[in-house]
DNA sequence: TTTCTAACA
DNA sequence: TGTTAGCA
């Protein structure tokens, strides 16, 4: 991420939402690398969008037979130090919004209808995402 | 209340 | 992968 932007984290429960995984599930691919979320000093694993968006891919992958060392060729490696593999510290903080289950459908909403601001990263999300309005 | 790690009747 | 135990 840059300088003063503001980033929008998930954790695990949203995400399962949001993909539909289970938490094992979601774990798992981390273990092997797929997937590379932030911490918060807690240990807790905080999701980007970007996160979000490789796990979709990651499910489509699996559903379609693909097993992880296959994946692992299809899906460009992430870097361990980016920002997303980095731990936010005190500092970081003040750019970090964890979002609630209401906040983000209130954003997805959003997105989802008036085509928005940022056209970037929801391409693959959208499909899948109808179903966050559905529970 | 939720998430985390580790381990398996 | 599911599921559970025991913590944080």
């Amino acid at each position: 991420m840059k300088y003063a932007e503001i980033w929008h984290f998930f954790r695990i429960g949203i995400v399962m939402k949001l993909t539909d995984l289970t938490a094992r599930q979601i774990r798992y691919y981390e273990q092997h690398e797929l997937i590379i979320p932030a911490r918060t000093g807690g240990n807790q694993r905080l999701y980007s969008f970007n996160d979000v968006e490789r796990l979709l891919e990651i499910k489509d992958l699996i559903e379609k037979g693909v097993n992880i060392a296959g994946i692992k060729q299809v899906l460009l490696p992430v870097d361990k130090d980016s920002e997303d593999a980095t731990i936010l510290n005190e500092q970081t903080e003040v750019k970090r919004r964890e979002l609630t289950d209401s906040q983000l459908h209130k954003m997805l909403k959003q997105q989802l209808l008036g085509g928005g601001k940022r056209p970037n990263q929801v391409s693959l999300i959208q499909g899948e995402l109808s179903r966050f309005f559905r529970k």
